[in-house]
Formats: structure tokens, C-alpha cells, sequence
DNA sequence: TATTTACCTACTATATTGGTAGGTATATTT
DNA sequence: AAATATACCTACCAATATAGTAGGTAAATA
């Protein structure tokens, strides 16, 4: 079996929640964010080199300089990350863009993947970097709160 | 990006849904169902044996013998098809039986993973084998219609 | 006995993952 | 101007998974 978010994904998303929860306009140097984040410091660098090309955050040279993010906090979702970084995340290969399969029109299994696809897409979608901070508990629209009734539906 | 669900899977639910279409108890051998489903035979072998040792699918030896399905078309989901042949398909690292994270406890990302993970359970032990058979359409329950709607969940 | 089937073991080429190593460019501080 | 701190760039690497192929063995039937 494979994993549809690497260490990229997962990585990304925990640095730009780190960027989010620091709260500032002030540039963070990677270092300090791989340490928190027990991450190594020069894997973590191709990740941030990706965010910055991708504009989700901004990146500064020199001493003072690191990295912050580019728009307010409230603006990201988890999808958006994880695409930045992980590129068109599908669950098959039979979905990803570029590839057309001959026998699409009649294989009776593609509904299930592109159900499973758009669920996947939808949910990662619905969720803000936001609702991931501490602060959110008291929030409704929280994580803890969503997870705490399964039969509920994040977003719609 | 990996993809979580291989050909090994992919290939598994089109061979069950082959013998589900087939609907008889008879012998089904290998090679007639490689050749609908295109297929390799020596690769698909692989497959067949973890399903049957599984305990989906009866095999027989010799003249006459192949596959069928052990039990009736109706119980088969396709989470339980995948599961046999992927082993356990959770989306991330973090989630692998057997690992446990250090940071667990503190990680905020956790609950995405853990969310996700059981949104792909669900869907995917919701729908039936059956559901994917061509004479499903005029099924209310069959995925043409839920595809259809997106709004709706396809089993609660 | 011949044939047909499942079953078993080994091998391989390719790509991805999760890094490491070492250097360069740029900005700030002294 | 020099030292320092940072981002940025290129190359490499070991381990693993994927998607097979090749060649044989065992079992059941005709």
C-alpha cells in the first residue's frame, strides 16, 4: 500500500500551522520552526521552496530574515497545502490528469474512485489551517467538535 | 504523491466483479477473466492468492476448475475487496498499525488524518459489490444515482 | 497419461520516499 | 568591509514499493 500524503504533505502542513499559530509579521528563520517541529532543517528547506515558489508563504534572505506567511491565516485549507506540496493528490493512478485510460467508458469501478476522490477532495477542502489551532477548542466549528459527531459533515 | 489504492487493488474488485457478473457456481478459470479485464494472467496469480487465502474467492485445480466467489455476490463491499489485497489502507504514515508516533499527543494535524482515515473507511465499506454490476442502474441505491447527486451519502 | 488449471519461488526495472552533503546568493549587523 | 545569518541550489544516496516477468511444481480431470 501506498500513502497519499508523504512526509512533504504532512511536514508542510505542520510548519504553515507553526507560521499561523506565531501569529506575526515578523519572519521566522526555518531553524527555529524545524526544531519545534522536530523535523530535519535541510529536508524541511526543499518543502519551504515549494510553499514560497507556490506564494503560500513569503521568504526573506539575511539575518532577520525566514520565512512568514503570505495572507491571513484564516485564507488556507488543509487542500490547498497539501496540493502546493504534494502535487494533484488522487487515491489511483487511473485519475491522474494526463493519463486517459482505453477502457474508461466501460470499466464499471472509475464511479468508486471519483466518488472517493471528490470525497477526499471536498473534506481536505473544508478544513481551514485555523481550525487546527489551539484556539479553535472553542470554536464550533473546530476539529474537536467536528470529530466529536462523526455523522456530521465538516462543511456543507 | 503516492497512490493509495495500487493495481493490486484496482485489478482484485474488477476480478471480483467479474465473478459477481458471472453469477454462477461454477469454476471460472483465470485466464478467461484476465482476458475480459486485459489483464496479465502471471501478474493477476499474485492477486488470486492473497483473495483466497482471504477467504473471498474458492479455488479449484485442474480441468474445469478457476475461481467463484465463496459467498453471495450481495455481502461483498468494496472496502473489504481492498483491504484483502492492499492490507490495511490508512492515507498516512501516522496512522500504520504498529507505529506509534512520538509527538502523537501534541500533533495538531493528527485529527485530519485520523478524519480522513475514517471517511475513506466508510465510504468505501458502503459500497457493494453489487453496486457496481450493470444491472444496478435500475437500483435506487446503485452509484449512477448517487453519482448523480452528490449531496447525499450513498449508505446512511 | 495428457491436459488443464492453480500455486510457488525467484528475479528485475523503474520510480518514489526521505533524507544527507556541500556549496552559493543575499541581506543584515558590526 | 567583514562577519554572520539566513534562504536557495545541485547532486547524491539507501531503502522500499510497484508492476510486473520467468519458469517451474502440484493437483485435479478427461
Amino acid at each position: 500500500m501506498g500513502f497519499m500524503v508523504s512526509t512533504k504533505g504532512r511536514y508542510a502542513l505542520r510548519v504553515m500551522l507553526d507560521l499561523a499559530e506565531g501569529g506575526g509579521e515578523e519572519y521566522v528563520p526555518l531553524k527555529d520552526i524545524s526544531d519545534r517541529q522536530e523535523i530535519p532543517h535541510k529536508y524541511m528547506e526543499a518543502i519551504m521552496s515549494r510553499l514560497t515558489k507556490e506564494g503560500l508563504v513569503d521568504a526573506a534572505h539575511g539575518k532577520g530574515g525566514g520565512y512568514r506567511l503570505s495572507r491571513p491565516a484564516e485564507t488556507y485549507t488543509v487542500g490547498e497545502i497539501l496540493t502546493a506540496t504534494e502535487g494533484d493528490m488522487v487515491p489511483v493512478a487511473c485519475l491522474e490528469g494526463g493519463f486517459d485510460c482505453p477502457r474508461a467508458d466501460v470499466c464499471k469501478t472509475l464511479p468508486v474512485w471519483r466518488r472517493l476522490d471528490k470525497m477526499i477532495g471536498d473534506y481536505l477542502d473544508s478544513v481551514r489551517l485555523v481550525d487546527l489551532m489551539d484556539d479553535a477548542e472553542r470554536d464550533p466549528r473546530s476539529l474537536g467538535r467536528i470529530l466529536a459527531e462523526p455523522s456530521q459533515r465538516p462543511s456543507s
